[in-house]
DNA sequence: CTAACGACCTGCATGC
DNA sequence: TGCATGCAGGTCGTTA
């Protein structure tokens, strides 16, 4: 589910439900997602209110007024849901792995739901991850950007740091194609799988073009085409491809409007098709599909050099 | 140092 | 119908 542009979308969905609420009850299922949760998770959420939220990369952060943030990261099919409870919340802890509500009826958890958290206001928010992928930590809100997980990553894409001449420098003598050198998060934050082809497709850039020779003018031509796309697919909510993006179970409408991303062999908007003979589509195949370092990737090899 | 690869997990679509 | 295979929005740690 998340590149930059769903965790922005989700990050959202939790400032609607969470911003300015004490969060009165937390629990969870197992010991931890891809690394074992912090130490007490649950007792150290209980009783908090949470102040504020914002984004670094594909990271999540929840700023608590006990000098702790909440860093979730999503992983690969990580989501979050938000719903009522039945009533009027009191403290009443059920059996592991289950809510109850103020009448005692029972809120079983969903399939994979791994953290669950609950306002004075009656919402519950579950973290809901079938594959395990993703990660939650505790970090001194005044060291935020110290901890291990953020420490070394690139710029923000939307800032203004992220430009044609930082994106130079910092792929100055990469012999890795730019693909690659996109989906490193120490490059540039938050694009993953579909961003960064969609990017390349605007800039007219073929993802194999090794990293080396894209400072100048395609810097020139990529950097806007980031900024583009993401800003782009923010504003349509995301991309929901095999899971529920939004908070409030709303779906994201990005993904209608992808270019090449999981568009084998149909034509590119710049290509009227495959066909033979002179003109505009000669020589055109479709999108392609190659395997670069274990994943797909999707590209007009007509349009993209 | 860099780049490639396995590992971590479950669910789903596909094909035999 | 059942079963095997491959693939999926990520990224960390190990290997070469």
């Amino acid at each position: 589910m998340p590149e930059l542009p769903e965790v922005e979308t989700v990050m959202r969905g939790l400032r609607a439900v969470l911003e300015g609420r004490r969060i009165v009850r937390a629990e969870t299922m197992r010991e931890g997602l891809r690394w074992p949760f912090p130490e007490g998770l649950a007792g150290r959420l209980t009783g908090a209110v949470v102040t504020g939220f914002r984004r670094r990369g594909k990271y999540m952060l929840a700023r608590l007024d006990t000098g702790e943030s909440l860093l979730i990261h999503l992983g690969m099919s990580g989501r979050m849901v938000a719903r009522p409870m039945a009533g009027p919340v009191v403290p009443f802890l059920g059996p592991q792995g289950v809510f109850s509500d103020a009448r005692g009826h029972n809120q079983p958890p969903e399939a994979h739901e791994h953290l669950v958290m609950e306002t004075a206001d009656g919402t519950r928010i579950g973290f809901v991850d079938p594959r395990r992928f993703g990660s939650v930590d505790l970090v001194p809100t005044a060291a935020e950007d110290a901890h291990k997980l953020l420490a070394g990553m690139g710029p923000e894409p939307l800032e203004v740091d992220f430009s044609p001449t930082s994106l130079s420098t910092a792929l100055a003598g990469k012999r890795t194609p730019i693909k690659a050198a996109l989906l490193d998060q120490r490059v540039v934050a938050g694009l993953g799988n579909i961003y960064v082809a969609e990017a390349l497709f605007r800039a007219r850039i073929s993802p194999r073009r090794l990293a080396q020779t894209i400072p100048g003018a395609r810097a020139g031509r990529l950097v806007p085409a980031v900024k583009a796309v993401l800003a782009e697919a923010i504003g349509a909510g995301g991309s929901s491809l095999r899971d529920y993006v939004r908070a409030d179970g709303e779906l994201g409408r990005f993904q209608d409007r992808f270019s090449v991303y999981d568009r084998e062999g149909q034509p590119c908007p710049l290509c009227p098709g495959p066909g033979p003979g002179p003109g505009p589509g000669s020589g055109c195949t479709g999108v392609a599909r190659i395997v670069q370092s274990g994943r797909s990737t999707f590209y007009c090899a007509r349009t993209q050099r």
